[in-house]
RNA sequence: GGGCCGUUAGCUCAGUUGGCUAGAGCACCUGCAUGACGCGCAGGGGGUCAGGGGUUCAAGUCCCUUACGGCCCACCA
């Protein structure tokens, strides 16, 4: 503590946060010290964000949640371990850069070292080989991350930038592709060839954790089937899927078409002759009661076709228009091949859309069409990034078990969800009823080129079919490896494709796939055996709630397989941040405000107070009001500060706390107060509620400014003799150094600035304030009652000169104040002060059952 | 269909084991140049704690129920 502090004449918040920044990044303060031990650590797996794009308010929003909570371990004193990841693989940015700059991605294409953009974008996507496509990707992706951790200094998270990792990085594919091959070789990983969930315009097959429901208008079409007595009608809001029909199926206990089990049906246009089947999935009360089974339509109709053993008749082709089928030929039967065939044909080639539209008119010709179709909405199930209802179709992927067809591993995982802490701990039940839920493996393939490449090739025969069952697998030493340009052990590059040869796989991993290893990435898992023992298994998992069935949930099951263990101890859920108002999204007040505007408008640490006082998990509007306050919040830390620590100079210098005393009830008081503030900060921080630690403190730091300072600042100045003035500044100076602690979490940017006025060192490591040592400075008799009555009467003096519109300098010549009897003995403690404060001459007390002051004004003269 | 969260002042929200007359900020109204702060200070008005029922000496707080809002899961012919 220096003698002598340096104060502003004009304090500001305008510029801090470039300075500050520069100073922490000189000065270190938030590199992690690697020679300390795991119970030393404090280790955060961070969401690493997707760079597709820009940051907005929700990212500014839950980042500035985990970092009050790191800036709290840390002066804690616990090393924390903080680093910033990016998610930059996955289709967002394969979408962008074919916007960007024009290609489309044709594996196919050899690699071509010496590629060069043309000037301007061409008309047509220039195809370009999956390599330089890949580097494309990074080329894009390394410029957002800039603008991204140019966003996060500016906003003062406390990473450590040189622990960064991205998701499409070697580091991320070894440790991706090793914990794939331990998978495999555990049984875990498998292929399978099989109906999937697919989308038509990414042509890719998607995973049940990327699916959302939409609400979409369709139409009930009655369609009569030939078959029973008079014929069989059925209801579907799939008609262009009536070629691909291979059943009827009915509730086995329905006694409308109990006689009919086990019959033949004829469908209409394409005379296939389909048996009428019965299974408990079927709803009598839904349609005519008897449903139609296609290959496939949706999720039931699979179910009923693995269940029930039935044919395939596959017709939806990867684009989503309908293949060429010749009718006739084996697995496409009929008892018309010529008129069959004359009706495909209108359908062959065209969209689902457009074949519901032929298909409908068809019927009506045929007359098998019952009455106009009748048009409802219901729920059609979308990739989440996606554009048209998915369709199923059937192809060769890989899958990770994940406990949805395995009731021991679903135990198990729902057993590592029990084990985890929540915070809040009811987002628990959402972890509880996705993996309840689950119904199928995870299916980790994409049909994309810009992620993790599978470490596997295939043999070729002598016809140049791959064998499948029997991948080539690298050593885990040669990893990472991309299959499509990397030569297996054992064969030459020129083999590839060749009969006899070898293939690569193709595919890529899903983007959560690879972020389900982030606590393995972010530690160095088999990288940096040092640095993973120090830090894994992390401490705090900090995410928003709508990613707990994608990536905690993934992230558990990869930890689960590796380690039988959790990657973490605790999940910190943050909520969403919400439109400000969709009313007023007038281009008047440029709605869409980016972070940096809202960091340039309202400083970071008025931004940083908006977002913490969003509660955990709670969904928070973007509200500016917020803002305006944190910043006057942050303004009068400034002034406050400057307050206390401008009565001291050479002359006067700051006291030192070490064997201090405070002499002066008040002062004991408001210590005492002060220390209960810090017991309730620090147990609101350590069940993660950051907001409520912020509360608390800037309540008492506004109670603080008003009363205390107020009631003290005569003393302080020596009007009751220097040992009175000695014990208030000592309170002073220490409770200034506990609440700017207090808030350092919170305004990372304000509370360093004060710190440094009078302090060596960066306050964010400093120690977090202790509670037993203000008790002790407080003494045995301090009670924070002195302090809150003696304000209570200050505001009743300051009322009496408020409501006869005096100024609040104006002395009283006689005030009486009326109290309980405990309550008078705490303000006869304070008296003095009281009356300084008050500029009261005379001060009378009464006992009374409440407290009320009567005061009798000075008059009022020129 | 199953479950979770919420509903407190005009607005945004505190109110943790039930306990004096339900709080804060914003907005509004009235004042005030005061040893840091006018981006300030002092004060004021404003609430049937969503509705109903119950437990209790005592309920915003616990239980039941209804309504509304949001979310998760399931179903989706």
């Amino acid at each position: 503590m220096s003698a002598s502090p340096s104060v502003p004449d004009k304090p500001t918040l305008d510029g801090l946060e470039k300075r500050w920044a520069e100073h922490w990044e000189s000065d270190r303060t938030y590199r992690f010290d690697r020679s300390k031990t795991r119970d030393e650590v404090y280790s955060i797996d961070t969401p690493p964000p997707t760079v597709s794009g820009s940051l907005h308010v929700g990212h500014v929003f839950s980042y500035t949640h985990t970092d009050t909570i790191a800036r709290f371990q840390r002066m804690r004193g616990r090393e924390v371990f903080y680093p910033m990841g990016w998610d930059d693989n996955g289709l967002p940015t394969e979408r962008r850069v074919q916007n960007y700059f024009g290609v489309r991605c044709d594996p196919t294409l050899p690699y071509d070292p010496d590629f060069e953009l043309p000037e301007s974008p061409p008309k047509e996507p220039l195809p370009i080989g999956r390599k330089n496509f890949v580097e494309l990707c990074l080329r894009l992706t390394g410029e957002d991350e800039k603008a991204f951790e140019e966003l996060w200094r500016r906003l003062g998270l406390s990473i450590d930038w040189s622990l960064t990792y991205a998701t499409i990085d070697a580091r991320t594919q070894r440790i991706s592709q090793t914990a794939f091959l331990h998978n495999l070789a555990r049984g875990e990983a498998y292929v399978a060839d099989a109906p999937t969930l697919w989308d038509v315009d990414f042509r890719t097959a998607v995973a049940q954790a990327e699916l959302e429901d939409r609400e979409r208008p369709g139409a009930y079409h009655r369609i009569r089937f030939d078959g029973g007595e008079g014929g069989i009608e059925i209801e579907t809001t799939r008609p262009e899927l009536l070629p691909a029909c291979v059943a009827l199926v009915a509730h086995p206990d329905d006694e409308r078409y109990q006689p009919l089990f086990g019959a033949a049906a004829t469908v209409p246009l394409f005379g296939t002759r389909v048996p009428v089947v019965a299974h408990e999935l079927a709803d009598p009360e839904k349609g005519s009661g008897i449903a139609m089974i296609c290959t496939f339509g949706d999720t039931t109709d699979v179910t009923w076709w693995r269940e029930l053993q039935l044919e395939t008749r596959p017709v939806l082709e990867r684009n989503g228009r309908l293949a060429d089928v010749l009718w006739g030929t084996p697995g496409w039967e009929t008892v018309d091949a010529v008129a069959a065939q004359d009706a495909y044909d209108q359908l062959a080639g065209l969209t689902v859309r457009q074949a519901q539209n032929k298909i409908v008119e068809l019927l009506g010709a045929d007359g098998a069409l019952i009455g106009e179709p009748s048009p409802i909405t219901h729920p059609v199930k979308f990739y989440e990034k996606g554009e048209r209802p998915l369709e199923i179709v059937t192809s060769r992927q890989w899958y990770l078990r994940n406990g949805g067809r395995d009731d021991d591993l679903r135990q198990a995982l729902l057993g590592r969800g029990a084990e985890l802490r929540w915070f809040p701990d009811y987002m628990r039940g959402r972890y509880e009823s996705w993996v309840g839920g689950l119904n199928g493996d995870w299916l980790i393939s994409r049909q994309r080129f810009f992620g993790v490449p599978f470490p596997l090739w295939y043999r070729l025969d002598d016809d140049g079919n791959p064998d499948y069952d029997d991948p080539i697998v690298p050593d885990e030493s040669s990893l990472p490896i991309d299959p499509s340009s990397d030569v297996p052990s054992g064969y030459t590059g020129d083999q590839r494709g060749q009969p006899g040869g070898f293939i690569g796989d193709p595919d890529v991993m899903d983007t959560w796939a690879a972020s389900s290893l982030t606590p393995q990435i972010a530690t160095g898992w088999i990288v940096d055996p040092d640095l993973h023992e120090r830090t894994y298994p992390m401490d705090l998992r900090p995410q928003a709630h709508e990613i707990i069935r994608t990536w905690l949930f993934s992230t558990t099951v990869r930890a689960h397989l590796e380690s039988n263990a959790l990657p973490w101890r605790n999940a910190a859920i943050s909520g969403w941040v919400l439109d400000p108002d969709r009313k007023k999204m007038s281009k008047s007040r440029g709605n869409v405000v980016t972070p940096m505007a809202m960091l340039d408008e309202y400083s970071s640490d008025a931004v940083r107070y908006w977002a913490a006082s969003g509660r955990p998990g709670t969904d928070t509007t973007c509200k500016v009001d917020q803002m305006k306050i944190g910043r006057r919040l942050a303004i009068k830390i400034l002034n406050a500060s400057k307050f206390v620590l401008a009565r001291f100079d050479d002359d006067n210098s700051l006291p030192s706390l070490d064997g201090a005393t405070v002499t002066e009830a008040l002062d004991a008081s408001v210590l005492a107060a002060l220390a209960d503030l810090v017991d309730d900060a620090t147990a609101a921080f350590e069940r993660y509620d950051y907001a409520r630690a912020l509360e608390r403190t800037e309540s008492f730091f506004w109670r603080f400014c008003d009363d205390y300072l107020e009631l003290v600042k005569g003393r302080s100045y020596g009007a009751h003799g220097p040992a009175a003035q000695q014990s208030a500044n000592t309170a002073l100076t220490a409770s200034l150094s506990v609440l700017v602690r207090l808030f350092a979490p919170f305004l990372p940017f304000a509370s360093e600035e004060v710190w440094s006025w009078w302090q060596d060192g960066s306050i964010h490591r400093a120690s977090w304030p202790k509670a037993g040592e203000l008790r002790t400075l407080a003494g045995d008799a301090a009670d924070p009652a002195v302090f809150h009555t003696a304000g209570d009467v200050l505001s009743g003096l300051r009322k009496a000169k408020s409501e006869a519109k005096r100024k609040m300098r104006t002395p009283i010549t006689v005030a009486t104040v009326t109290d309980l009897p405990d309550r008078l003995a705490h303000l006869a403690l304070a008296r003095a002060d009281v009356c300084e404060a008050g500029v009261v001459e005379t001060l009378e007390t009464r006992e009374g059952s409440q407290l009320a002051v009567v005061a009798t004004l000075a008059p009022e003269d020129a």
